[in-house]
DNA sequence: GGGGTGAGTCAACCGCTGTAGAGTGAAGGT
DNA sequence: ACCTTCACTCTACAGCGGTTGACTCACCCC
């Protein structure tokens, strides 16, 4: 038997439960082909508890896709660090354990969900796309900043979504390579 | 009332009608959220004659996201003219009417559904990877067609699907200007 | 140790949606 | 003028999936 669990513990738990095989569902088919019966098995409990903890599926997306923003090391960098700190951070986010599959279900969704759209126009896009914006010395600036954003988002989805090869299993480092120079002539 | 017109005319009309309420929602909402009910209503028909044509909604939505792939303009040109090539044949499949609907049906659906994510890797990435890393002499060719491919995909999605400003209201010009030596540098 | 609280379950509802099959009416050939 | 053919419709089914409300049972406080 296992050890007597305090309850506040074990909700802890199955929440957390929830949410990764939500995660893991909404990143790897999407939000319409995630079923709550599905994150429901694959958590191990029952498809009502979902819906007593997140109100309903929107609810559950909500929590699920969520995108760790710390800008810090966008704006702390300079213009010349800019590219590289930038694919840093994406490559980082996706490559990290704990963010991979949140990230992965806010890009995976963001060209047909709604709320998903949303949040990564706002705050990832634009947010971001402001601090790029105010490093360039131009009068093209803010398009500059988002065909860089676009950039990011383009190599994001071809890597870690839809798994393209030879840039699914290129190294981090020869991407680096690649790209920041390209990202750079962007930046003027 | 409508002058007499003949079978066959009539038959082609009502299936171009499906196709074009097809594409328009399916490249708007995405699969998932289009219905063959959906379809039929815009198109003024019964839902059942949708199925008749088309089978399933999978076949109606592989009739429907099609993309016209003239690889003509990117195998003509040369490494100088590629960037620009390959920006104008993009941004032109999306400002001619014909093409923009059924592009923007594949490219919505290539991250949530598995035809889309097949056609969209195999003869849109793959082919014209392999075409752009021909003209590219250097070792990793492939690896840069793919960033290539990568790049020009995210600018399809921001500009047209997530409608991103500035980008979505930029002009073709200002975007070949910006984005053409960044592609150029992909390219050594 | 008893009552309350809250985690978790069960069974069911209900609308939506893909799909099937029989039916209808007009076009078109003979 | 008849009969075939074919575009098109009507009705209905069946399953899925979000959502609900009543229920059970273990934990925790007094």
């Amino acid at each position: 038997m296992t050890a007597a669990v305090p309850r506040d513990e074990r909700r802890r738990r199955t929440e957390a439960a929830i949410l990764d095989a939500a995660r893991e569902l909404f990143s790897d088919t999407g939000f319409e082909r995630t079923t709550i019966r599905g994150v429901a098995a694959r958590a191990g409990i029952d498809p009502a508890l979902v819906m007593q903890y997140y109100g309903n599926k929107e609810g559950l997306f909500a929590a699920a896709a969520r995108w760790h923003i710390d800008q810090a090391s966008i704006l702390d960098a300079d213009r010349e660090e800019l590219p590289t700190a930038a694919i840093r951070d994406l490559l980082g986010h996706f490559e990290d354990a704990d963010d991979r599959d949140s990230a992965a279900a806010l890009l995976r969704n963001c060209l047909t969900h709604p709320a998903a759209a949303e949040v990564m126009r706002d705050q990832v896009m634009c947010d971001r796309a402001a601090a790029v914006a105010a490093k360039i010395d131009a009068p093209d600036a803010e398009l500059r900043a988002a065909l860089f954003g676009a950039t990011m988002m383009g190599l994001g989805m071809a890597r870690y979504l839809m798994e393209l090869e030879p840039l699914a299993s290129a190294s981090r480092e020869d991407i680096e390579r690649l790209l920041a120079p390209a990202l750079a002539a962007l930046l003027v």
